[in-house]
RNA sequence: CUGGGUGUGGCGCAGUUGGUAGCGCGCGACUUUUGGGAAGUCGAGGCCGCUGGUUCAAGUCCAGUCACCCAGACCA
C-alpha cells in the first residue's frame, strides 16, 4: 500500500475520549475511527489486521473440520421466545427494531437460538452428527457502558462456533479439542504466553465454563492464579466450593487484571431441548442433540494485542497479524528509485511511505506509530553498500542487508 | 442503571464581574530546508452539543435534553 494513495492520515494526538492505549494508538495510527461510544469503523490498516486474525482462526478451525457459514444479523424473535431469551428482563442488552408491518426483530447479540433452529432442517439421524459450524459475525449488544477503545463495544466482530453431538461424552471430547485449538490460535497471534484457560461462571448455561483470559492491566476481569498458572480462575467463581473443586488454597493464589478473549461452553441440551433439535439413533430412538458453543472476540482480540505490545512510541504488531511486514521509507532520488522498484515487485509486503514533502523524521515517527515489524530505509548511504537498512520495531536494532536479498 | 465530570474550528485547550470568540497543533498556497515530528510569509476554517427561558445583550446565568469520559453495578 502506498501511503500517498490512502485517505487515512495519522494524528499527532488522539481525541481525549480515548483513554486506553489501544483506543488512542489505533486511532492515531489510522487503524480505527470512532463513530460513537463502543462503535468503531475499521480503516484499511485495521481491516487488514482483523482479516489476518480471522485467517489464523479460520485455518485452525478448518483444520479440525469446522465449516464456515454466515448467518443473519436480523433475528426472528420466534426461536428466542422458545428459550425465553427475547425478553428484555432475561437479556437486557438487546437492540430491537421492527418491520414496517409492525413485527418485532432483534439484532443478534449471539447465535445459539438461530443456529439451533437452522440445524433442525439438516439434522435427522445420528449419521448427520457431529456438526461444527462457525462464522465471523458482527454482534450487537446494548452495553450499559462501552469502554476501553475496542475492548468493549456495542457493535463488535466475533467468531462464534457451535458444535452438535449425539452424546455428552462426544461433546466433552470435542470441547477439549477446541481448548487446544484455542491455545494454538492465541499462540499464533502472539499472546499465548499470557493467555490462559480460566474457570469461570457458566452464566445461564452451566455451572462452569472456560474463559481464555489474557493478563492485561486494562482488562476488566480479575483472575486468581497459582505460580505456574496451571490454575486460573475468575474472581466471579472465587468461592470455597470452587477452590475445593480445583484443589488450591487461597494463599497459593495471586491476583491480576485480565481481558477475556475467548469463552467456551458445554451447553448440553440447554438450547436443543426447548428448540426441539433431535436425531434418531441406531435403533431409531429419538434423542436430543448435545451442543457446545465457542467464541472469540475478534475485534477485542485486536485491541488486546495492540494493548499488550504497544510501547511509548506506538503500536508494535506481531508479524503474524501485522497489516504489512515492512514499512518502506526512501531518502533521496536514488533511494526513491530503488524503493519504487522494490515496491513494484512485491506490493503486498510493503507499506510504502511515498508521501512527498515530509521530512524523514516525521516518516520515522509514523513508522514507529503504525508499528509494522520491520522498517526498511533506502538512501544514498545504504545504496553505497548495495544495501538497505532494516530496523526491528520491537528491539529498535538496525542492520544493513543486501538489496539483492529482497528480489 | 447509580455517582462524579466534560461538551467552544479537524485535534488539544483558553475565554475574567454577561457586551455576539482566541491560542497551539493540524490544514491550503509559496519560498528555503530535508537520516528523527523544520522555518518564514500569506490564507481558509467556529451561529460556542441541542431546545427553551432570564436579559437591551448569553459561550458565560437558569431549566430541560442529548452525547462523551471516569468509578461502580451489569456482562450469554
Amino acid at each position: 500500500m502506498k501511503m500517498s494513495q490512502s485517505f487515512v492520515k495519522t494524528l499527532r494526538q488522539a481525541s481525549s475520549e480515548e483513554t486506553t492505549k489501544n483506543g488512542a494508538l489505533l486511532t492515531r495510527a489510522g487503524y480505527i475511527h470512532k463513530e460513537m461510544a463502543g462503535i468503531y469503523d475499521f480503516l484499511p490498516l485495521g481491516l487488514k489486521v482483523l482479516e489476518n486474525i480471522k485467517s489464523i482462526i479460520r485455518e485452525e478451525l478448518n483444520q479440525i473440520g469446522c465449516e464456515e457459514l454466515l448467518m443473519s444479523t436480523l433475528q426472528n424473535p420466534e426461536p428466542w421466545e422458545k428459550t425465553g431469551r427475547f425478553s428484555n428482563q432475561q437479556v437486557d442488552i438487546w437492540f430491537k427494531t421492527e418491520l414496517s408491518s409492525g413485527g418485532e426483530l432483534g439484532l443478534a447479540p449471539t447465535h445459539e437460538e438461530p443456529i439451533t433452529a437452522l440445524m433442525k432442517s439438516y439434522v435427522k439421524s445420528y449419521k448427520d452428527l457431529p456438526i461444527s459450524a462457525y462464522q465471523f459475525q458482527t454482534k450487537f449488544r446494548n452495553e450499559k457502558r462501552a469502554k476501553s477503545g475496542i475492548l468493549r463495544g456495542r457493535e463488535f466482530l466475533m467468531k462464534d462456533l457451535y458444535s452438535f453431538h449425539t452424546t455428552p461424552e462426544e461433546l466433552e471430547s470435542y470441547y477439549d479439542k477446541i481448548m487446544k485449538v484455542y491455545q494454538s490460535i492465541f499462540n499464533r497471534v502472539g499472546i499465548g504466553d499470557i493467555t490462559f484457560p480460566c474457570f469461570a461462571s457458566g452464566g445461564i448455561f452451566s455451572k462452569y465454563s472456560h474463559e481464555f483470559q489474557t493478563l492485561l492491566d486494562v482488562g476488566e476481569d480479575t483472575v486468581y492464579y497459582n505460580q505456574d498458572k496451571s490454575i486460573v480462575l475468575n474472581k466471579e467463581v472465587y468461592t470455597e466450593e470452587v477452590l475445593n473443586d480445583l484443589g488450591v488454597k487461597p494463599e497459593e493464589l495471586q491476583t491480576a487484571n485480565a481481558a477475556e478473549v475467548g469463552n467456551i461452553f458445554k451447553l448440553q441440551t440447554k438450547f436443543t431441548d426447548p428448540l426441539d433439535l433431535k436425531f434418531s439413533d441406531e435403533n431409531n430412538v429419538e434423542k436430543v442433540v448435545y451442543m457446545g458453543c465457542y467464541g472469540i472476540g475478534v475485534s477485542r482480540l485486536m485491541g488486546v494485542i495492540a494493548e499488550v505490545y504497544a510501547d511509548d512510541k506506538g503500536l508494535v504488531w506481531p508479524e503474524s497479524i501485522a497489516p504489512f511486514k515492512y514499512h518502506l521509507i526512501a531518502i533521496g532520488d536514488e533511494g526513491i528509485k530503488t524503493a519504487n522498484e522494490l515496491y513494484r515487485k512485491n506490493p503486498e509486503s510493503f507499506l510504502y511511505d511515498n508521501r512527498e514533502g515530509l521530512r524523514v523524521g516525521e516518516k520515522f515517527a509514523d513508522a514507529d506509530l503504525i508499528g509494522l515489524p520491520q522498517r526498511i530505509v533506502i538512501s544514498d548511504k545504504t545504496l553505497a553498500e548495495k544495501s538497505v537498512e532494516i530496523t526491528d520495531r520491537k528491539t529498535g536494532k538496525s542492520d544493513l542487508q543486501l538489496l539483492s536479498d529482497f528480489s
